[in-house]
DNA sequence: AAATTAAACGCAACTAAGTTGCATTTAATT
DNA sequence: AATTAAATGCAACTTAGTTGCGTTTAATTT
């Protein structure tokens, strides 16, 4: 089943079912945090390239299938969508928690996003709640 | 009187007074919006070492006179902190904007951040409400 | 004012993240 | 089976940020 959907959404976004790119789907679907290109690189074993991994966090992120997360660290990290985003919209309104022990981060589905249209000037298009603190494992 | 206010921040802070500190500082004071490590060195004069200028700013945060801003990019942008931060409490009560268009960051007082404490077995000790859209230079 | 001390500086060398170019392979289409 | 464009893999590169270490200098002590 999870198969199937994955299958269907690189179908609907014109990515190619290779068996690496199938297998980066599953490890972000079965994966309940943020994952970094090197968290991802050891959970992988249809290839080692950066090049390759790149390339589909890129594609993935621009198709609406995963986001990044905002953080204040060098790294970036991606989490899938949880909701149907698509190229033109990547509207989430979900939270996001990072752990200042463990340095994961968490999609948080439980909290209501503030809904901002405009504020003194600025148009706002998208917006992001990040928490920081203790995660469950780490409290 | 900035000139004052940094003088004392510098001795509060057990930070010495050199001029390039000073410098940084005044160049923050004087900018409504993040600065990368880039745009720091650009508008500095007294140093073009990029060791120094890293160190500066990693100290800064960590005595709460600059914050990060979270982004979903690899370049850290750091705006001085408003409030009375220090290197126990680093907490804001504010959100930031991103313009998509120029990629400057503001800091925006207008809103009020949700205050939440526990969410979901979470232990939350800070908040950060990005949003995304275009600035008023850029609308 | 001179001596002391630790913070700050500056340079070189390094690590890690992320990108670009290009040739080769392969999934999907015809 | 032939075609084609997407995907892969390797080398080489760029940029952000760090570490080690010797030197300088701000601040404190005498
Ligand atoms: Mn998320
Ligand atoms: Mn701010
Ligand atoms: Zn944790
Ligand atoms: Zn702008």
């Amino acid at each position: 089943m999870n198969k199937e959907y994955i299958l269907e959404l690189l179908l609907t976004n014109k990515i190619r079912k290779t068996q690496f790119r199938i297998e980066l789907l599953e490890v972000f679907m079965n994966t309940k945090y943020g994952l970094s290109f090197k968290d991802v690189k050891e959970r992988i074993s249809s290839t080692q390239d950066k090049v390759t991994i790149y390339r589909a966090l890129t594609i993935f992120e621009k198709k609406g299938i995963i986001h990044k997360v905002p953080n204040t660290n060098d790294v970036s990290k991606y989490a899938i969508c949880p909701e149907a985003c698509s190229e033109k919209a990547h509207q989430h309104n979900h939270a996001h928690f990072i752990c200042t022990q463990c340095e994961k981060t968490f999609c948080v589905d439980e909290i209501e996003l503030p809904i901002l249209k405009k504020v003194k000037g600025y148009k706002i298009k998208r917006s992001n709640l990040t928490l920081e603190g203790d995660c469950p494992d780490c409290i």
